[in-house]
DNA sequence: TTGACTTCGTGTTAAAATTACACATTACTT
DNA sequence: AAGTAATGTGTAATTTTAACACGAAGTCAA
């Protein structure tokens, strides 16, 4: 079925960037494209907008369709519309970057059809089209809003010791934190809860494992809360 | 001519918050439609993106083709993507933020074709599709923009007084300040040239008269630089 | 069982930033 | 010359941030 307009119109797409972190360094999940152009490069997940459906969902069904991840947290981040940043013809990006518990990064390893992986964000292959300044862009975005909005829960697992919230913190960051500081200036925010149970790992003392409370967090986010660590 | 597509395509626009400051309170500029949908109702300044154009293209030749202001700071929002906010048909639109000087103003009323008017922003009318949103969204951006980052400088004259520049920030921010420590915090700053001249008007003492540094101004958003009033 | 090893968890003090606050100055007006 | 109105300026108290070290708790190996 063809569809015909009076004027010209730019193809409608969207892009993720999928932010995770392993607990050492933060990652980046990329596609290799089966397809021309760019075939065989890496390239952020995505696709076009269907005309029923909000940009929102498309970036959500692209995401679970490429890369088997849902359910996670997403955010609009910028709309990419130079005019030859697709070979083809004129297209409109859309970019998301969402952010991932380590549990559904398994779920993204079992992926069908295209392949993807986790590319430390130091370290990333050269990617099709723009993506590199999507890439860039998210990658600042996540450092800014970390700062002032406590989305680093985002990327960790619902139970987790402060250490790990830190080396989060320190990794997205690219700096390092006292520990001493750290730990006073998060518990202030009144915003975790000590679970009774410890992280034991290795030959060493156990940690207290914690959870973040929602209810408290959508609170302090309506406040335009600055969370800055 | 006609253009015909494989899948169906969503409209893209452009649509624009512009933002002005009168001295006393802080105020946006619309528009009256002069064709159905909405007609005679007040909307944002905003249409269709050519297919050879860039969105921040498209964003500025509507802007001055429906309000003549030109060259002014012009920043991408958000990109408001529902499937109904347009009752004809699909309709995705790219929002931005724009800032004027006083000096535009004049420029603004002088446009031609469709009624074009400034509301202060605490008090505006019903505005036509999803637009009541895209502003509220646009005065939270600045809001939050304007506290972390010199922009303020855009919405003044070339050359302001102190007094002007702490109104501003009061009206924009709904809050009082300190006259002491705003003028403490801001020429602390170094960011502001005090000029020879001092402003006159009134039966009482003439104010300092300052322009902005717009190198300072560049080398410190390079450094990811946080303004805080 | 004992000692070595490794990470966890905690408090104080100095420095810096923020807040609160009042009055003399300067020009214009009458 | 006196009245009026906004400008321009400093200090002290409080809060926040930054720097810094060591005992506690568990595992492992000898």
């Amino acid at each position: 079925m063809k569809h015909t307009y009076e004027y010209p119109r730019a193809a409608l797409t969207v892009d993720c960037v999928v932010f995770g972190f392993d607990g050492g360094a933060l990652q980046v999940l990329l596609i290799r494209r089966g397809l021309a152009p760019f075939k065989d490069h890496w390239a952020l997940p995505g696709g076009f907008v269907r005309v029923e459906e909000t940009l929102d969902d498309a970036a959500r069904r692209e995401l679970q369709e490429e890369t088997g991840l849902k359910d996670l947290f997403l955010e609009q981040l910028y709309t990419f519309g130079s005019v030859n940043r697709d070979p083809r013809e004129r297209v409109v990006s859309v970019a998301y970057y969402a952010l991932t518990k380590p549990a559904d990064h398994t779920t993204a390893a079992s992926t069908d059809a295209a392949e993807a992986r986790w590319f430390p964000v130091t370290d990333i292959p050269p990617l099709a089209f723009d993506h590199a300044e999507i890439f860039a862009t998210a990658l600042a975005r996540l450092r800014g809003k970390l700062t002032y909005q406590p989305i680093g829960f985002e990327l960790l697992p619902p139970k987790f010791t402060l250490t790990q919230l830190q080396r989060l913190y320190e990794s997205v960051l690219g700096t390092e934190i006292d520990k001493r500081n750290f730990r006073k200036k998060v518990l202030s925010y009144d915003l975790l809860i000590p679970l009774k149970e410890q992280h034991r790992e290795g030959a060493h003392r156990p940690a207290q494992l914690f959870r973040f409370d929602p209810v408290k967090y959508e609170r302090l986010k309506k406040k335009g809360f600055l969370f800055e660590i």
